[in-house]
RNA sequence: GCGGCCGUAGUCUAGCCUGGACAGGAUGCCGGCCCUCCAAGCCGGAGACCCGGGUUCAAAUCCCGGCGGCCGCACCA
């Protein structure tokens, strides 16, 4: 018995969404590489443009590109280098996993330098100390694996040695030009960052398709603001939704996935969401994801991570997760208060002073960062994945209207008697009003129905006989499969309502 | 990366154990006939043995290696 997952995934690479990279021309190409194909962009260009318009452009985000590669310093500075060789060794009787260089710091109580120590060396001592695992006694150790966990690369025609990496984030990107872009826009705090980018990671096993993939997309929010006045601005802005509830998996329901709907008041009166910039900020995410991307609030929930969890830059972090019963829950986004551990990092690697001065000029200070990070990728899987509907035979997508990729079909209902040239005029006609529209004649007229549901093209025009007599066409609804007839003048404002004004068909009719 | 299971057209699958004929079928796709609204029917067409090596007169089938997929563990900075 297949899942949704399972369906979803042949239904994407089947339709056109996305499909693994390479496969069929070469076959044992690498995982975790995916194409978008028409249709999977059409979406994610659409998930793009509705994050600009409801969180960038409203909240004076100030969007930057900066490079795919940089240098490995800044990687350096950080913390990320540090996990760059990971040199791991497993015990064989519970299959616990140390750091090779740490086990054998911590057991022999040595600050010893070892990372000029050869794999062979590191394992003689390991064995020659009798070093044991710290979980369950044993002696017992695999082999020294290495992780590479960064693509690195070398940059320049001569050179050999990997000096530069791919990024595993773009917030770096915005860190290290942070001053700049400060500058450059005349810079007040709290000053946002952000970028739509590529990264990179290494995943020892790539898996489940878009989930977790080598290469993938972030939108990401850099919010820099002063740490001794966090609330600057953000206590008008959070005023109206004092009274939103914020839903949280807090660390001690773990156990009992118990979820706390917290109103933004409670969170900040009681310290939980510590400030009332990152209180805005949690509230705005969770309303874009279920009103903006049609995520149902009962499957969404911020899981607070707790020390282990936690990356090595943040203080605080809570993950926005959604849930499917095929997946469970699934992290989309990851909200990191990552205090000012990058600027200071960047500041003390490269000598250069970050700091800004306070408008009354009486302090210079490093700002602190907030950091929402939305895994793209994810997110439309996870509209694909809540989209999905089955009944008997017929498979739809009820995508939110305005995600559709395409979103309106034109059909001749049969291919004669002057049909398919009306209703290529039409096709034109909507093509030129701005619609994502598509023209098909091939088959009848109920196999082109179910073509159309299955890619959640909310909107169908059939052309039959009576148009040529009165000019009026059927619209049908994907979901409903209901039609009405409207005047062919009347068309492109009835689509725009239907799809993009949240109307039904009865209110068109 | 480890362990288990697995790999035949876009999808599902027959054949594999017991080596031998143009690798069969369904669905989908393309074209046509028919057709006045929800995958109807008929005719025609394109489309596959994951990759490499070995055994053999002969490999989808047996053996080895690689790659990939699923599940679990680990990893997820």
């Amino acid at each position: 018995m297949k899942g949704t997952y399972d369906k979803v995934v042949e239904l994407a690479i089947r339709r056109g969404f996305f499909w693994p990279s390479s496969r069929d021309v070469y076959a044992g190409a690498p995982a975790g590489f995916y194409v978008y194909g028409p249709l999977g962009l059409r979406m994610k260009e659409k998930i793009v443009s509705l994050w600009r318009k409801e969180i960038v452009y409203p909240e004076g985000v100030h969007e930057i590109e900066t490079p795919n590669i940089l240098p490995l310093k800044v990687f350096e500075a950080s913390g990320h280098l540090e996990h760059f060789f990971d040199k791991l060794i497993e015990c064989k009787k519970c299959h616990s996993r140390f750091r090779v260089d740490k086990l054998i710091e911590e057991a022999l109580g040595i600050e010893e330098n070892l990372e000029g120590l050869s794999d062979e060396e590191l394992m003689r001592i390991v064995i020659e100390n009798g070093i044991r695992c710290p979980k369950c006694g044993s002696t017992e150790w695999t082999g020294i694996k290495k992780f590479n966990l960064m693509f690195t690369i070398a940059v320049g025609a001569e050179a050999d040695e990997p000096n530069a990496a791919l990024r595993p984030e773009t917030t770096q990107g915005s860190v290290v030009e942070f001053r700049k872009s400060y500058m450059t826009m005349r810079g007040r705090l709290p000053f946002i960052l952000g970028q739509v980018g590529r990264v990179f990671r290494n995943e020892i096993s790539p898996r489940r398709a878009l989930i977790r993939m080598r290469e993938f997309q972030q939108l990401e929010i850099h919010v820099f603001f002063d740490p001794e006045n966090p609330d600057y601005a953000y206590r008008e802005k959070l005023e109206p939704y004092l009274d939103y509830r914020i839903r949280f998996l807090r660390r001690e329901d773990r156990e009992t996935g118990n979820i706390t709907e917290m109103t933004a008041r409670e969170g900040l009166e009681t310290g939980y969401t510590l400030n009332h910039l990152i209180t805005y900020w949690l509230v705005l995410y969770q309303k874009f994801f279920n009103e903006t991307l049609g995520f149902p609030l009962e499957r969404l929930r911020y899981r607070e991570l707790i020390e282990g969890e936690k990356a090595h830059y943040a203080l605080a972090h809570w993950d926005l997760e959604v849930y499917t019963e095929d997946l469970g829950w699934v992290e989309l986004v990851n909200n990191a208060y990552r205090t000012d551990y990058d600027l200071s990092g960047h500041m003390r690697v490269s000598g250069t002073d970050l700091r800004v001065t306070s408008p009354d000029g009486s302090r210079k200070f490093l700002p602190h960062l907030y950091e929402p990070s939305i895994g793209l990728d994810r997110v439309l899987f996870h509209e694909l994945m809540l989209a999905y509907r089955e009944d008997g035979g017929r498979v739809w997508l009820q995508l939110p209207r305005y995600l559709a990729p395409i979103e309106v079909a034109i059909f001749p209902l049969m291919k004669r008697d002057g049909l398919p040239e009306k209703a290529r005029e039409i096709h034109r006609m909507l093509m030129s009003d701005g619609f994502l529209a598509f023209y098909d004649e091939s088959g009848t007229i109920g196999r082109r129905y179910r073509r159309m549901d299955e890619v959640g093209t909310p909107a169908c025009v059939t052309v039959d006989h009576q148009t040529l007599e009165d000019g009026t066409v059927t619209l049908r609804d994907r979901d409903t499969m209901e039609q009405i007839r409207v005047k062919i003048e009347d068309l492109p404002n009835k689509l725009r309502d239907f799809i993009y004004g949240g109307k039904e068909l009865g209110d068109l009719a």
